[in-house]
DNA sequence: TCTGGGGTCCTAGGACCC
DNA sequence: TCTGGGGTCCTAGGACCC
């Protein structure tokens, strides 16, 4: 199945995820600030993954350093990221949100859109809603658009546990005097080279020559923005299951790598592990990335596509040697990534693509 | 304040060929 | 001696998302 355009979409997205995980199976956490990030250990260089809306109060926010999060909510339960049971419970709500005969296309652990020809889609969404809760105990907001990203712009709106309607009629009256970094695909460095030519909000990139933007940001990328500011886009959902273009595995150090030996024993640990995931997909390597970051916070990547595409644990490992060779001696490494591209099965790309990067 | 780990896609520019 | 224009392939780096 390729997936078709739908009347409506619905964007659903769980409320605080992993925190509210963590606080069904401790119930003696629910209404505390609770943070999911890294070992769970504050002092260790980490992130938030997630803060539940009581730690979000205190200033929590996802993506900040662990160490900064707790000293703004010091009395919050920190705790560790436990992928393994966010992704069974993931898997239960997609299994859910299937069994209510609409096409699910998976975003993410806790997103995903759904294709509805329904009269009445807040109905649906009301439903779906339910659906979740009952099989789940967990809630979710929705947001319901007349393509994918009104949907998912609309989710916002919702939260918590609401549903919000985006379409091409309130479109401008709800997002136009918003930020531009507010959508989806438009991230800091974006929204900054876009006031450079006086955008600064949803409106005005709305109304934005498109020579301007294709000129700043080049054809696809400019038409791109173009279609974004409007709220413009594609209404197909596709419940294709997601395969993979890679696989990747990064460290960041606690302590920084310092002589060649750890360093040449960290990239084969990593090479060995990267290679075993590869393996379980029965897929050759094509290319190998490594990625370095030196202390402070410099970061260069490597690339380096194989001869002939290999199965080979021996050749992927020169290959990542090969690049580190190239890297600079006698700095400290705080980060080594190593990632993998594999050649796609037959028919495996013929999805739509966009340019929102990482959703899977 | 000091920045994880899993991903994807786009662009610029160099090398090379005709 | 000075050197066009188009195409393809490849790498490095940037940007974004969850």
């Amino acid at each position: 199945m390729t997936g078709r355009p739908f009347r409506w979409v619905l964007h659903v997205d769980l409320d605080q995820f992993l925190a509210a995980v963590e606080v069904l199976r401790r119930p003696e956490l629910a209404g505390k600030p609770v943070i999911v990030g890294g070992r769970g250990d504050p002092t260790e260089r980490a992130v938030v993954s997630t803060a539940s809306y009581e730690a979000r109060a205190f200033g929590v926010r996802s993506g900040m350093p662990l160490r900064i999060a707790v000293r703004k909510a010091p009395d919050a339960v920190v705790l560790p990221v436990d992928r393994d049971t966010y992704l069974d419970v993931s898997d239960h709500v997609m299994d859910t949100l299937r069994g209510l005969g609409v096409v699910v296309q998976v975003l993410g652990w806790d997103e995903a859109f759904l294709g509805v020809d329904a009269d009445d889609p807040e109905q649906v969404a009301h439903r779906v809603q339910a659906a979740v809760l009952a099989a789940t105990r967990l809630h979710c907001s929705v947001g319901v658009g007349d393509n994918k990203i009104r949907a998912k712009n609309a989710t916002g709106f919702g939260k918590p546990a609401g549903v919000f309607r985006l379409t091409a009629e309130n479109w401008l009256a709800v997002m136009g005097e918003r930020p531009t970094i507010d959508l989806w695909g438009v991230g800091s460095r974006i929204s900054q080279r876009l006031a450079v030519h006086g955008i600064a909000t949803v409106a005005q990139l709305a109304a934005a020559d498109l020579d301007v933007l294709v000129a700043e940001f080049g054809p696809r990328m400019g038409t791109w923005y173009s279609e974004l500011g409007r709220g413009d886009g594609s209404a197909v959902v596709d419940d294709t299951p997601w395969v993979a273009r890679g696989h990747g595995r990064e460290t960041t150090y606690q302590r920084n790598l310092a002589t060649p030996a750890e360093i040449e024993a960290a990239l084969r640990e990593l090479a060995a592990q990267v290679h075993a995931d590869t393996e379980a997909e029965d897929r050759p390597v094509v290319r190998v990335v490594l990625k370095v970051r030196y202390a402070p916070f410099f970061t260069q990547t490597r690339s380096k596509k194989l001869p002939a595409p290999t199965r080979s644990l021996e050749e992927v490992t020169a290959a990542v040697l090969d690049l580190a060779a190239t890297m600079e001696p006698g700095r400290e490494v705080r980060l080594l990534g190593v990632h993998a591209e594999m050649t796609m099965p037959d028919g495996g790309d013929d999805a739509e693509h966009t340019p929102v990067r990482g959703h899977f």
